[in-house]
DNA sequence: TCTGGGGTCCTAGGACCC
DNA sequence: TCTGGGGTCCTAGGACCC
């Protein structure tokens, strides 16, 4: 049998543990720059809040309600993610972190039934106690149930949380329940389709033969088919290295136009880049810079620019990403630009070991020297935080900024933000 | 006026090889 | 007039996830 562990609402879960007084009121977390609303407490859905709304529209219906509003605070989502997956380590042997907020686990050998179900409100118990973050737990045998089975758990109060999936007969209840859309691998478009034949439950997709599913959804649509009927086959292997590395961001407001703008921006995600790389301790070969116009505004000129370039020896270096995303931004700049660029970002990919690096005859950089300067900067940064030492083109960051108005402190990571008692 | 960020996997089609 | 067969590799785009 399989766990799967949800956190309730997670972003704002996090931020009602700091904010207690708002355990029973609605609650929603943006985006970055204050742009959509990506979590809602249960009270803030049943005031009709979407997924995805941007802020702007419904900036009267929160204040009407008395909406709690937050920037998002990674900082402190992310230092209470491993917190609980701390906990939660504890229950099995194999956990497997899928998302910031959700991680499967292997619950063979821990009982079935009553046994099975005692333990699941146990974990659920320990990580409400140890963190304050509300979680359910959905346990069935393959992973597209479990995430059945924790959607069941989260709907009905009357699970306490923990919903169990461990008959046929159980199987076949919650399939016929379940809108075809909720599950796990079949997003907006699959769904479409699938309505179209006719499928409107979990259920009726299974009643599907396996070359029509193959042939309406490809190989993992299939795979889908198969752990619905019980039968495991998607594997969540804990990836061991990212393939790409991407730092991104929407500009405030209507966007930057100056090219000295962009590059500081640009720069800087590179650099965000590198440190993403030294920190799976890997080195990439080629780098994409992209940057375009608001595709909102229609009454706007709109353009886009995506340069990709190749480095001759893999690299993680600060100053040489820093440097290229910069040299490949310029390259691609018209002279006279007026565009107003929304949103620009750096990918990295062709990623590998930084222990297995393959070096070039023609290489015109003396690597060794420039790995002790960077060395000597990484240690510099690590004592007295990141972006204390940086390249002179990552600017003072006065050339843009992320809007972030509603943002609450570093609670549990920064002793100079820590919570303070009357 | 204002509309997020970061990933993975699969397939079709083009370029290229002999 | 008529133009083969069988591969591999790469990339862009589309689908999905949180």
């Amino acid at each position: 049998m399989i766990g799967l562990i949800d956190c309730n609402n997670f972003y704002c879960s996090c931020e009602r543990v700091f904010n207690p007084n708002l355990r029973n009121s609605p609650v929603v977390v943006l985006s970055n720059n204050d742009g959509c609303v990506i979590a809602r407490s249960n009270e803030a859905k049943a005031l009709g809040i979407a997924m995805g709304t941007p802020f702007y529209q419904i900036r009267n219906l929160l204040e009407t309600n008395k909406v709690a509003v937050f920037s998002s605070n990674y900082t402190l989502y992310g230092d209470m993610s491993r917190r609980v997956m701390m906990l939660l380590s504890d229950f099995s042997p194999e956990l497997t972190q899928y998302s910031i907020d959700e991680a499967f686990i292997d619950l063979n050998g821990f009982g079935n039934g009553e046994a099975l179900h005692t333990y699941g409100k146990k974990i659920v118990a320990t990580i409400g106690r140890g963190t304050g973050i509300p979680v359910t737990m959905g346990i069935a045998q393959t992973k597209t149930l479990a995430k059945v089975a924790s959607k069941y758990g989260k709907k009905y109060k009357g699970y306490e949380g923990v919903c169990l999936i461990d008959s046929e007969e159980k199987r076949i209840k919650a399939l016929q329940g379940f809108d075809i859309a909720d599950v796990w691998g079949i997003g907006r478009k699959h769904a479409e389709k699938l309505n179209y034949h006719g499928i409107r439950t979990a259920w009726d997709f299974t009643q599907k033969n396996e070359s029509w599913v193959r042939k309406m959804l490809t190989v993992t649509g299939v795979r889908t088919w198969k752990e619905l009927q019980g039968i495991s086959c998607i594997d969540i292997e804990e990836l061991p290295q990212k393939k790409s590395i991407c730092t991104s961001r929407s500009f405030a407001d209507q966007g930057l136009s100056e090219l000295t703008q962009v590059e500081e921006a640009v720069a800087n995600f590179a650099a965000s880049c590198s440190r993403k790389l030294k920190e799976q301790k890997s080195c990439c070969s080629s780098m994409t810079v992209f940057a375009y116009t608001s595709r909102f505004r229609m009454d706007l000129p709109s353009h886009a620019i995506n340069r990709t370039v190749t480095f001759p020896v893999p690299t993680n270096d600060q100053q040489e990403l820093a440097a290229s995303a910069v040299r490949a931004l310029r390259s691609e700049w018209r002279k006279g630009n007026t565009y107003l660029y929304k949103k620009a970002g750096v990918i990295v990919w062709d990623i590998c070991p930084d222990s297995a690096i393959q070096t070039n005859l023609f290489d015109t950089i003396d690597r060794e020297k420039q790995a002790r300067l960077a060395a000597a900067i990484d240690a510099i940064n690590r004592k007295n935080g990141y972006n204390t030492v940086k390249v002179a083109v990552q600017g003072n960051g006065k050339s843009w900024h992320l809007k972030c108005e509603h943002i609450t402190r570093q609670y549990t990571t920064n002793l100079k933000e820590i919570i303070q008692v009357k």
